[in-house]
DNA sequence: TATGAATGAGGATTCATTCAT
DNA sequence: AATGAATGAATCCTCATTCAT
C-alpha cells in the first residue's frame, strides 16, 4: 500500500525543513561559493541526486533562505508597529523578539547579511537582501522617530540611530553564529537607545 | 645591464601596494573563494603569471590583508591606550581615527570581518582575525571600564558595551563598503556610550 | 531507482582496472610530469572529471601502480623461496616469472623503475620504489648466496651478483617496453648466473 | 680595459661546462620536464635571463647533454674496437673504461638512458638516444661475436648478449646516481661473460 | 523517490620564454 | 654580459549539474 498523499506530503515538508536549516549553516559559515552542494547532501545523509530533486539549483535553495528569514523578520516589525502597547514598548518587544530569533536561528541571519554584503552570491539573493536591509532600516527609522516623539528614545537623526541598532543587532548575530553565544545583552542593548534623563 | 637593485625594490613595492589596494577591495566584495585571481589581475592590468610572482598564493595574498589591517587597528587602540588626555578624550579619539580609517580604507575592514565570520578562507587568515577580535574586544572593554571608573562611559557589563560599540563600528564599515558613505555619525555613535546625565 | 550496490561496485572495478593499465603505460612512456592527467582520461575515453572521481590525484593513481607492481613482484620471490625445487630450480624459476610477467606488462615495471630513478614523482611512490629495490636486492642476493653453497650458481660477491642480475631484468623491461619485444633470452641469462664448469 | 677576446672565451666555455654538469645533474634526477629553468638558474647561481644566454631554449640544453655523452661513449667504443691487444682485452678495456666514465659522470649516462626510454623528451633528444642505443647494442653484439670466435666470451647469442652486458652497464649507471656509489664491480661483470671453462 | 556515475566548464598555479633596462 | 619583471599557454583539480538505472 503507498503511502498516502499527505503522508508523502508531510515528509517532503520535513526533508525540505531540514534541507534548509542545514544548508543555512553551511551557507553562513562558508559563504555561497564555498558551500558546496555535495557538502550539504552529505550534511542531510542524502544523495545529491535527490537533493537536486528538492532545491533544482543551488541559487535557488540560497535564495530560498533568503527569502525566508527576510519575510520572517519583515513580519515581526510589522506585527510590532501594529501590536498593542506604547512605542517603547513595541520597539522593545521588537528589539527582544529579533534577538530572540538571531539566538535559534542564527545562521539565517548570517545568510541574509552575507547576501548582503557579498557580490558573489545569487544576484536574486542579493536583491532582496539589499530590499530587505533598506526595509528594515526605513522601519527602524520610523519606529525610533516616533519614539523620539513621545519622549522614549534617545535624541539624534532618527537614520543614523537605525543604523547603529541595526548594526548591534547584526553584531549579536555574529556572536551567536561565530561563538555559539550571545550574552543576555537584550536589556543593555535597549538601555542604550532609550532617554534615561528627565529632559 | 639589470635594473639598479633600488629600481627593482621600488617596482616590487608599488606593484604590491596595487595590487593589496585592489585585492583588498575585489575581497571585501566577494569574499575570499568568490573573488578569482585572474579578477584581480585583470583589475590591476597586469598578467597572472605576474601576480604570482609577488604573491606566491591567494591564500597568501589574502592574509596579508588580514594581518595589515589587523596590526594597523591594534596600533590605534595601543596609541589611545597611552596617548594623553582623558579616558573619554582618548575613548572618543580612537573611536573617530577608527571611523575615519575605515571611511578610507573600508575594504580593509571588510576582509578582516569576513576572515572572521567566514571558514572558507585560509586557515591563517581566519586565525588572525579571531585573535584580533578576541584582542580588540578586550582592549575595548578595558577602555570601557576605565571609562565607567571616572564617570564617563554609560553603565553596564563592559564586555557587553564593547561588543555593542565594536558592532557600531563594524556596521559602519559595511556602510562604507556597501553604499559607499557612512553618514558623520561618529558623535552619535559617541554620545551613544557615554555618560549624559550628571548622577 | 538507484544501481545496486554490487552493480555499481562492478562499474567502479572496471574503471579502475581500465585507468590503471592505461595509466601505466602513459606513464612508463613519458613519466609522471610528462603524463597529463588529460591524456590518461583520453586514452581511456572518459572525461578528466570522472578520472578523478576514481583516483583523486594523480599522485595516487601513480603510487597505486607502483604499490601493486611492487607488492606482485615481492610475492614472486617470497613464493620462490618458500617454493619446492633445489635453490637453482627455484631461482630459475623465479627468474622465469619475473620475465614473464615483464613481457606481459612492461609498463609496471617501468614505472616502478622510473619512481626508483627520479626525484620528480609523489615521494610516497620514490619511498616504495627505493624500499621495493633494496628488499628485493636482499632477497635476490640472499638467494644467490644459497644457490652458491650447493655449487649451483657462479662465484662472486652475492650482492654485486644480485645488482647485476637485477640490472639485466630491467635491461629487459626496457626493451620490452620501448621496442615491444624482448629476445627469447631467459636461458642465457640463466646461463651467465649458473655454475658451468664442474669444480 | 676590457678583457680579452680569449679571455672572455674562456670564461664562457668554463660558464658553458658548468651549465652542462649542473643541469645533467638536475635532469637525471627529475627528468626533463621535471626539471625547470629556474632550478638550474639558481644552481648555477645565475640569472634565468643570462641561462638563455648560453643556451637558448631548454630542449637545446638537454639535446646537447645527450649529444655529448653519447658521442663520447661511441668514441670509447671506436677506440676499444681499433686499439692493441687481443679480443678480450679489448673488450675488457672498454667495459673498464665505461664503468670509469660512468662512476664520474652518472648523470650524463642517466640523461642519456632516460631520453632513451621517455617520450616525453625533445624528439630529437629521443631520437639521438635511440640511434645511440642501436649503434652501442650493434657494436658490442660485434664485439661479443669477435669475442667468441677466439674462445674468451661466453657462447650465447651474441646481440642477447650484449642486451644483458648493456643492462648490466646501465645498472651500474643507475646505482652511481641514486645512490652515490657502485661497488668496485668491474671484474664480476666481466667475469660474468667470459668463458671460464677449457673447452 | 533515490543513487552515484558521468560531464565539462571554470579557476588556481606553474613555467618556458621574452624583454626592458 | 646580466637581471628579474612580465606574459600566457598549459596543466591540475573542483564542482554544479545531469542522467541512467
Amino acid at each position: 500500500m503507498p503511502r498516502t498523499e499527505s503522508a508523502n506530503q508531510e515528509i517532503r515538508e520535513q526533508r525540505e525543513a531540514q534541507i534548509r536549516a542545514t544548508a543555512a549553516h553551511l551557507f553562513a559559515h562558508n559563504g555561497y561559493v564555498g558551500t558546496r552542494i555535495e557538502d550539504i547532501a552529505h550534511a542531510v545523509s542524502m544523495s545529491k541526486g535527490l537533493l537536486y530533486h528538492y532545491f533544482g539549483r543551488k541559487a535557488t535553495l540560497y535564495t530560498t533562505l533568503v527569502d525566508r528569514a527576510s519575510r520572517g523578520t519583515v513580519q515581526l516589525f510589522q506585527e510590532s508597529l501594529t501590536g498593542p502597547g506604547t512605542t517603547a514598548e513595541r520597539l522593545q518587544r521588537l528589539v527582544r523578539q529579533i534577538v530572540e530569533g538571531l539566538t535559534e536561528q542564527p545562521d539565517m541571519f548570517m545568510v541574509v547579511m552575507q547576501a548582503f554584503m557579498s557580490d558573489a552570491v545569487p544576484i536574486e539573493a542579493h536583491e532582496k537582501a539589499t530590499r530587505f536591509a533598506r526595509q528594515t532600516q526605513d522601519l527602524m527609522s520610523a519606529f525610533i522617530q516616533e519614539g523620539q516623539e513621545v519622549n522614549e528614545v534617545i535624541a539624534g537623526n532618527p537614520e543614523q540611530l537605525a543604523l547603529l541598532l541595526g548594526s548591534c543587532i547584526q553584531g549579536l548575530a555574529v556572536s551567536q553564529a561565530m561563538e555559539g553565544r550571545v550574552p543576555p545583552i537584550t536589556n543593555t542593548l535597549i538601555h542604550l537607545f532609550t532617554r534615561r534623563c528627565a529632559g
